[in-house]
DNA sequence: GGCGATTTTGAGCGGACGCTCAAGATGGAC
DNA sequence: GTCCATCTTGAGCGTCCGCTCAAAATCGCC
């Protein structure tokens, strides 16, 4: 189990050569055979470090999202706005990894259970959602945050959709909009 | 140019298959070989009858839409609720079609065009919307309500990408509210 | 029944992709 | 310096998939 050197430093060269590639690229351009190229090092050597390409994508899509939250700690300090700004610094920032997101929620449920994950990650998110409306709004009911919480999340991920399919679409102005309009 | 009438035959056997391999499993199902093994046909007649497989695919989709078309003739005879029925009515009876509606829009760019088309697809709906808003609210400007249409369109996309990852979701429900609060 | 146009078939091409494994190279604890 | 665990390599396996094409079969108009 006690680890090298070596194989440390492999890991994250990996990794960075499997974010870069999905930055340029998105999922179609993060081949086993691209990433490995890459991070210089042979397919056998990432299979002795990863269980599969899926593992690497989505170690990489994660850190990602967990690089834009605007309350890593989870303190309970963040309102509606600081959580809406941080979803649109994610689609705007990283426009590629978000459409990967989005791709492998919507491919048919493997053995790796993406879609499940992907469940379970925007459930967490609606709760901090729904968390920051009550904080905003003491007269606001839990279930009644959830619901406003999902119907705006909802209008949030259809309108970052509809951004990755033309990039004139003004996004942002679009997502604060719906957020006053949502809660 | 003259179709013999085998030819006609055998291009309605080919769309059936690929319609009821597209609802069955998406287009995962949808392979050249499963779509040729069930309308009974070999790989060469398909080619003579198709310029590619997306070909297909594109023409089942689009006459699944069409079908639930509220105004056909676009007669400009559709409410927002009509069309908001329709859109729910589309997801909730074609559930795997709307995912591979969505995939095919997320794809990179080929040399079909698929996301164009799709963004030309929207841009139309969004003017229907925005017609039949104007006419339930005569107070409302041209660009205004494009605005309204393009935030509800959103959230209902949004939403319903959300139930395609839970079938649990009460996407009817949310989305009726979400056309109640955005127009 | 002849004949040109259309349709069907059988066989197979070419390539992408994820992944495996035996054997050798390297690291580092003792 | 030995020795075992860790790491790396090279070669290649198996599979799936979209698509092609020459030749044979079929259609239907005259």
């Amino acid at each position: 189990m006690a680890r090298y050197e070596a194989g440390i430093r492999t890991e994250a060269r990996i990794v960075d050569a499997t974010r870069s590639l999905l930055a340029e690229g998105g999922l179609e351009a993060a081949t086993l055979a691209a990433i490995c190229d890459r991070a210089d090092v042979k397919a056998g050597s990432f299979y002795n470090l990863f269980d599969s390409k899926e593992a690497v994508v989505l170690r990489v899509v994660r850190e990602a999202i967990d690089a834009v939250d605007p309350d890593p700690e989870q303190a309970g300090t963040d309102t509606t706005q600081d959580l809406v700004d941080a979803y649109i610094r994610f689609f705007e920032e990283q426009p590629e990894l978000a459409r990967v997101y989005v791709l492998t929620a919507l491919q048919v449920e493997g053995a790796n259970g993406a879609r499940r994950r992907f469940l379970r990650h925007h459930e967490r998110r609606v709760e901090r959602f729904a968390d920051a409306m009550r904080r905003g709004d003491s007269t606001l009911s839990t279930d009644e945050a959830t619901v406003q919480a999902e119907l705006l999340l909802g209008a949030l991920d259809g309108l970052a959709f509809r951004w990755s399919l033309d990039k004139a679409f003004a996004f942002a102005d679009y997502a604060r909009r719906a957020a006053k309009a949502l809660s």
